[in-house]
DNA sequence: GACCCGTGGGG
DNA sequence: TCCCCAAGGGT
């Protein structure tokens, strides 16, 4: 039995019920679930998943409105940039594969959002062809499993892709399961902190294991805390913009933020992303993209 | 490669 | 409380 052998069997028996895994989920269907998955737990995209396909069940749906709706659908997920990505992604595969998600890996590492993972994700889960998938999860479980070492090392995307490319069934079909059971067992058995080894299909064999399962060591950068940073502004200007109905006066989003150097460094990156408009020769009234026309509407 | 980009829940 | 982290992508 292989890695990828027990990996199957194990999943086979352990998936979870998640609905983007029930059959009949279209290629577009996988691609918004991957997009949303990017860095935002399952239990917060599952609900959203649901209600975008809803409203939204193929690509030319999305296109037809407003990245403005995309973004209010897209609600607390995080990221909201992904939110703007997915609806240019919308318009350029209707723009450039009639409305349809392509499925050559280089067709879909060019459309705006998509990138090396998501793009193997969706050409193997939604297509079922052959290529390694590598996330966070699989990169802890190869480290551990196979090279021994307590965590993945930093992301070197070549080599992680080789990595898993060695572990991966010859037929394509069996491929695909081997990436998503390696991507389940990183998620709900070998977890970053705290894995659950008594219940790991790889328990006996596992180099990290066989070597004592030593802790990880060396200095870890310390991340920036979110409190006081420009993403906090930043989310609370667009949680006004997101329930607003009209266009916002410059003084509405002043309250938010009391650091007007901060404030307006905020307010300026989400224009030059893109999420946000200014309105008027002033720019003293915002909305979020795409509600200029409706918003010069509701103020006739 | 470093850094920026949201949000919420668990330990 | 505080810290960590969660199916990354773009610059």
């Amino acid at each position: 039995m292989t890695l990828a052998d027990d990996a199957i069997q194990w999943y086979d028996r352990n998936a979870r019920d998640l609905p983007w895994r029930e059959p009949g989920t279209t290629p577009w269907g996988v691609l918004v679930s991957e997009v949303m998955l990017q860095q935002t737990p399952v239990v917060r995209v599952a609900p959203a998943w649901q209600a975008w396909m809803t409203r939204w069940p193929t690509p030319a749906d999305l296109a037809q409105d407003p990245p403005s709706e995309a973004i209010r659908m897209w609600g607390r997920l995080g990221y909201p940039r992904r939110a703007m990505r997915l609806h240019a992604c919308a318009a350029a595969m209707v723009e450039r594969h009639g409305g349809r998600v392509p499925d050559d890996l280089t067709e879909l590492l060019a459309l705006p959002g998509i990138g090396t993972y998501t793009a193997r994700a969706v050409a193997t889960f939604a297509y079922g062809q052959r290529h390694p998938v590598v996330d966070t999860n699989v990169r802890r479980v190869v480290a551990r499993a196979v090279e021994g070492a307590p965590d993945a090392g930093p992301a070197t995307t070549a080599a992680d892709l080789t990595a898993m490319a060695e572990l991966l069934p010859a037929e394509s079909d069996r491929a695909a399961r081997a990436s998503i059971a390696f991507m389940e067992l990183g998620a709900i058995v070998c977890t970053a902190r705290s894995p659950r080894c008594p219940e790991c299909p790889f328990v006996s064999v596992c180099a990290w294991r066989l070597s004592g399962a030593p802790a990880a060591s060396g200095p870890t950068r310390r991340p920036q805390r979110y409190a006081g940073t420009d993403r906090q502004v930043r989310g609370l200007l667009l949680e006004v913009l997101r329930h607003a109905t009209g266009p916002v006066p410059r003084q509405r989003l002043d309250a938010v933020w009391t650091d007007e150097v901060q404030r307006a460094r905020a307010l300026a990156g989400l224009v030059d992303d893109g999420l946000v408009e200014a309105l008027g020769s002033d720019a003293d009234r915002f909305v979020l993209a795409g509600d200029a026309d409706r918003a010069d509407v509701q103020q006739l």
